[in-house]
RNA sequence: CGGGGCGUAGCGCAGUCCGGUUAGCGCGCCUGGUUCGGGACCAGGAGGUCGGUGGUUCAAAUCCACUCGCCCCGACCA
């Protein structure tokens, strides 16, 4: 009989779910330190897979990682203009290099040593822009030291005022790219590239579909010629900015003074990139698939993939079966697959079944009495449907399953997605539309941030992107959304985290 | 920074309004036994500076003052 349940309904508190869901699946918790969070073993493997395959998609594409500096000294940011607007609310800011005892108890047993202030602060860096590309002056002379591909994996720190588990914390992980070419052309083409590497990897490895697209000047990072992302939709219809790739054009080579010899014997400033998807990704995975009775992990990025659990009533019961699963996960992670069998005692199968599926387990396996005797064991997949499968095919049927679910997961959040997007609306129904369930609304934009402004006021919706030509709609939109006057582009509005 | 909520056992809570035995309940945890095809049961057991400081009182989880922290909503942002 279902005791009351440890997870609050979707319907019920969104916000409580989806922090109900971290927890029973133990991917997340709260620090000592306010907003920020521990990534628990659960979490972090996902976050392990995530980096695996970007990373692959990154060297293939001729990208090297290397690793810059946590501190960043103050004045660097102060360099690029836009730059230090955009971030100067948010650092956290080092000034002393030393406490002292003061021979007091308690909380009061050390204080900060006055005599050790650093003579310039150091930031801890919000993101690596700005030492990067004082490296960038020094190693690049020539046009052929170009193009510099670079990209790390590091953390990061913004002082946000409001934290979410992986959404917006404080100190959170990340990638992020940075490269230097020789022509605006190379440079435009790299972010686009990487978009598409984002894309890719949201839609194959997440099962997230996105959109992707252009940000208008409102939101483009801050010291960007443009800003690229891709915009996925969570399940409480609010969109989330899943990815950026960022044409610097040359806005950081001329703050740093980062120039090389041209072929012609010229000298120029570099074009420039910059990219990064962060452990944000893990929170859209988890609202986009994810239900009442906990996580969906996608079966390419589930930590565990496979959990066999034995049912048994005598102990001799108990040794038939338990060899069964011991043969089946041997024959399975041979196979390369993540595995886990339960073999705990003490534990009734069902509520096994409860806590693997909590933690998204996209694929279970009973293996009881029965099952054995028939040469079988029952496959219950994590998004419904039981099946039984021969236990002499198991390996294939199981890749096959999992696949199966990956495909599914992607289709029916794209279907999620499209019943929750409207295209063509003017000013009245994005009210409307805001006002009610909300999604992506589709309409034509005038291009003035006035008009953005104005819809923002009123619901709280701002323009993800401006999406590019395969997100756009069949019929052109021909006048602004919100003032009526002639569009100039479409925009996807959404309410956004 | 504004608004709301909350700090009592690992987790979730009751008790606080109206001060008074040894601070209680559910889940979890430990030991033993019986169980095991969708959240088992019995018996025994461990676990608490009631967020902190100060005050009122014969007596404070409870009243008063101050303070710290967390969560949610908003503004800002990935």
């Amino acid at each position: 009989m279902a005791r009351a349940e440890k997870i609050t309904p979707r319907a019920q508190d969104f916000s409580a779910w989806y922090n109900d869901v971290i927890m029973q699946a133990e991917l997340a918790d709260y620090s000592p330190v306010r907003g920020c969070m521990v990534i628990r073993p659960n979490g972090y493997r996902i976050w392990e897979l995530m980096q695996q395959a970007l990373d692959t998609r990154f060297r293939e594409t001729g990208h090297q990682n290397a690793y810059f500096p946590l501190f960043i000294p103050q004045s660097f940011l102060a360099r690029e203009a836009a730059h230090v607007e955009g971030f100067a609310k948010e650092v956290a800011l080092v000034t002393h290099t030393r406490l002292r005892a003061t021979g007091k108890e308690g909380a009061g047993a050390i204080a900060v040593d006055p005599t050790s202030a650093l003579e310039e602060p150091l930031v801890v860096r919000p993101t690596s822009e700005t030492v990067i590309y004082a490296m960038f002056a020094k190693w690049i002379q020539s046009y052929r030291d170009l193009p510099l591909l670079l990209n790390q994996w590091a953390n990061v720190v913004r002082w946000e005022m409001r934290t979410r588990l992986f959404l917006r914390t404080t100190e959170f992980l990340w990638q992020e790219g940075h490269t230097a070419h020789a022509s605006h052309e190379e440079a435009e083409r790299e972010a686009r590239t990487i978009l598409d590497i984002y894309r890719a990897f949201a839609e194959e490895w997440m099962a997230m579909p996105v959109i992707t697209g252009v940000k208008t000047e409102r939101e483009r990072f801050a010291g960007a010629f443009r800003t690229y992302a891709i915009e996925a939709l969570m399940q409480d219809n609010k969109a989330l900015q899943a990815g950026t790739s960022h044409d610097l054009g040359q806005n950081f080579a001329k703050a740093f003074d980062v120039r090389y010899q041209t072929a012609s014997g010229g000298l120029e400033h570099v074009w420039s990139t910059s990219w990064g998807v962060s452990t944000r990704l893990i929170g859209g995975l988890i609202m986009t698939h994810s239900d009442d009775h906990g996580l969906v992990a996608p079966p390419r990025l589930a930590p565990v993939q496979v959990v066999l659990v034995p049912i048994w009533r005598s102990e001799e019961e108990r040794s038939r079966v338990t060899e069964v699963v011991t043969r089946a996960r041997t024959d399975l992670e041979r196979a390369g697959y993540r595995v886990a069998a339960d073999l705990r005692d003490g534990m009734k199968p069902g509520a096994k079944y409860f806590e693997w599926e909590a933690r998204g387990v996209p694929l279970r396996l009973e293996v009881g009495p029965r099952d054995v005797a028939a040469g079988q064991v029952v496959a219950a997949r994590r998004t419904g449907g039981k099946a039984p499968l021969a236990m002499d095919t198991l390996v294939g049927e199981v890749g096959s399953t999992l696949e199966a679910i990956q495909t599914e997961l992607l289709t029916a959040a794209r279907a999620r997605r499209e019943q929750h997007s409207i295209r063509g609306v003017d000013r009245e129904q994005l009210l409307d539309w805001f006002r009610g369930a909300g999604g992506f609304a589709y309409g034509g934009f005038c291009g003035r941030e006035s008009c953005e402004e104005g819809i923002k006021a009123e619901v709280s919706a701002t323009i993800r992107v401006l999406p590019d030509p395969e997100f756009r709609s069949a019929e052109v939109p021909q006048v602004c959304a919100w003032c009526g006057e002639a569009s100039i582009t479409e925009a996807v509005w959404a309410q956004a985290y």
